[in-house]
DNA sequence: AATGGGACCTGCGCGC
DNA sequence: TGCGCGCAGGTCCCAT
């Protein structure tokens, strides 16, 4: 489940990796990937085009080219780019000025690619909210207030803050010591402001070791996230608290499986 | 505003 | 052992 540490990762490599080349050919194994536009009209926008640079917005990322337009690329539960790649059982491959092949995998078919004149127009774009990064903890602070809701799928809602999917989420609140099925409004001053420390720290530990490897995630280079191994709750249900030993539970929040320990979060 | 559900999708793991 | 069902989750969309 690439979330905000797996997509920096993979733009990060992207930079280095394809940066400056030009794609020269492109081969479409499964249409239903590509949302926008026409295939046709997709396989022209892209032939002979450089690309300038990568960027990524919440899980979004997006790879502008010479021409103008921006090639996005939302890699969803299952999505790989992997370079160099063999254009073999990828969903589509670009083969790029270098002669090697940059592939799209998508084992569910779940990810989406558009070729659009201005990335900045797309509503997901247009809807989401701030990267935990540009925030201050006073700004998170006042974000919360107010807000009713169950603080862990709010934490999940791209529009409240981008970037947090069910993995993240769960870690960061486990760190902070709060049950998920708080309401959001309800956490102490102080609890708030461990929360946003935590997320951060949960996100930017996750991006130094590459992200996290459950399922179907990789690095650009084929190699796995290193993430895992400090993982406190998520897909641990029943195994020991790794502070008070109490088994770690998991229930249904928002049609999410949720993690937490019911003894250090409250 | 908040919540709940379904849809998309495939492979795996579980229970019978 | 084999089969079928439920589950995994990011996002959108509809209903209440």
């Amino acid at each position: 489940m690439p979330e905000l540490p797996e997509v920096e990762t993979v733009k990060q490599e992207l930079q280095r990796a394809v940066v400056g080349k030009r794609i020269v050919e492109i081969k479409i194994n499964h249409p239903k990937v590509i949302k926008q536009p026409t295939r046709t009209a997709f396989l022209k926008g892209l032939k002979n085009k450089t690309i300038k640079n990568i960027l990524r917005k919440g899980k979004l990322l997006i790879m502008e080219l010479s021409s103008g337009k921006s090639l996005t690329i939302h890699l969803k539960m299952t999505g790989q780019l992997i370079y160099p790649g063999c254009a073999q059982g990828s969903r589509v491959s670009f083969r790029l000025s270098s002669n090697k092949w940059l592939d799209f995998n998508d084992q569910r078919l779940m990810g989406e690619l558009r070729l659009l004149d201005d990335w900045k127009a797309l509503k997901f774009i247009r809807e989401l909210g701030p990267e935990p990064f540009n925030l201050t903890v006073e700004q998170f602070k006042q974000m919360l207030m107010g807000r009713k809701t169950k603080i862990k799928p709010l934490l999940m809602d791209q529009t409240f803050i981008c970037g947090i999917g069910n993995l993240y989420a769960a870690e960061a609140l486990f760190r902070a010591r709060i049950h998920p099925q708080r309401a959001a409004t309800s956490l102490s001053s102080k609890q708030k402001k461990m929360l946003f420390q935590q997320i951060k720290k949960v996100l930017n530990k996750a991006i130094k070791y590459k992200g996290s490897s459950v399922d179907q995630y990789l690095q650009v280079t084929g190699s796995p996230g290193n993430y895992v191994k400090y993982h406190k709750v998520y897909d641990r249900k029943g195994k020991p608290c790794f502070v008070c030993k109490t088994p770690i539970k998991r229930i249904n929040l928002a049609g999410r499986g949720t993690y937490f320990c019911p003894r250090c979060q409250r």
